[in-house]
DNA sequence: TTTTTGTATAATGTTAACAATCGGCGCAAG
DNA sequence: CTTGCGCCGATTGTTAACATTATACAAAAA
């Protein structure tokens, strides 16, 4: 066993969707049960339990007793459209983080700005694979925070289909930049300033 | 049934989620493993897969080490939003459908007839389990057949919380003749009319 | 040559045993 | 009487063996 933290489950799910959402494998790549157990020196298990979860959220595409494959993401007809509908739901979330009690809202700006600071550090590196998790890592603390926990459920496959595109290193700033209008839009508790903040941010 | 699931798991989770969805079970009860491999006389690895997957969905919430129950649908604040969401979500579904070649067309329109049939003969019966079953089967047929998989992924979680509320026969009979609109709106292949038809079916 | 069929192989699907973890209860110390 | 410790039963988490299914390839028949 590798590491022990918590769920070996969870581990190698938000592992395996943090590779795939960084690009590290190609679409229409299959994946195998077995090279993945040796490579996390675990058993099939928890891997099935894994790819099991990560097909739900849209990221592998599976048919019966033939495997998984990488999904191809959502072609440009629908991308657009489906960012909408990531608006929308990035919005409810964010409006009703607002009405959460003081004590929890106070913990999660907490854990927003630890993101940001890492965020602007993997920004200066360029570390593509950190600036894409930690993108999602941000969006993700305020959907899980809201107070609504169905929310993410809605939330992960559409950012499976989506898969931040990323290209120049301007680009990534800029996201850190709309990520601290976010932040601070919350913190002034502003719902419609929230609005603009986010739509700047998804809707590019 | 549309096919008969060759595979155990998927055909567990079908049946448990048809179980929630039609109110067979109390919110907040737990569910465990052992009870459920009984009843399906199989062993619990698929029963954890379909338990996984449900959990995913939003149907069911788990905390590590102490089983899953099942999960409280959205409050009044939260589900006109996430009907708004479901609205954009089916509009994009069954527009694309219209895009989609004939041949592909024409089986989703011959299960779509079927399943108004049945979803007649169910209301007549006021057999409220099979209407809720027929009623989500027949958005989801639309889902699956658009073209793009990944839009049944971020659906599933959204009804997973909505949980259609029914009451009086008169509404199921109106819900059925809605269904009849839409079918009606997809094969006349007019856009305009799909997208009011189906507005008129899930604002309600 | 083409098609078909049988077999080998590698993958997934399923099972049951084993390990780790949580909650409750009893009991003793303060 | 309350608090804290430790055991016990129950439940989930993990593992490895076994069963089933799909694919590739080769040999035989048309």
């Amino acid at each position: 066993m590798p590491i022990t933290f918590k769920n070996v489950r969870d581990q190698i799910t938000d592992r395996l969707r943090e590779e795939i959402m960084t690009g590290k494998f190609k679409e229409g790549e299959p994946l195998r049960e077995i090279p993945l157990s040796d490579r996390f020196n675990v058993s099939r298990g928890p891997i099935r339990d894994a790819i099991l979860q990560l097909t739900q959220e849209g990221l592998l595409i599976g048919q019966p007793n033939k495997g998984v494959r990488i999904a191809k993401t959502w072609d440009d007809t629908l991308r657009p459209l489906m960012c909408e509908v990531r608006f929308k739901i990035e919005t409810i979330a964010a409006v009703e983080l607002l009405k959460v009690k003081k004590k929890v809202k106070d913990e999660i700006l907490l854990a927003l700005e630890r993101n940001l600071r890492l965020f602007e550090l993997a920004c200066r590196d360029e570390d593509m694979p950190a600036v894409v998790q930690l993108d999602l890592e941000f969006h993700r603390i305020i959907l899980r925070g809201c107070g609504h926990p169905g929310l993410e459920s809605v939330w992960l496959p559409l950012m499976g289909g989506i898969r931040l595109p990323y290209s120049r290193h301007h680009e990534l700033l800029e996201s850190h930049s709309e990520h601290m209008a976010i932040l601070q839009a919350i913190k002034e508790g502003d719902a419609g300033k929230v609005v603009e903040a986010i739509r700047q941010n998804v809707q590019a």
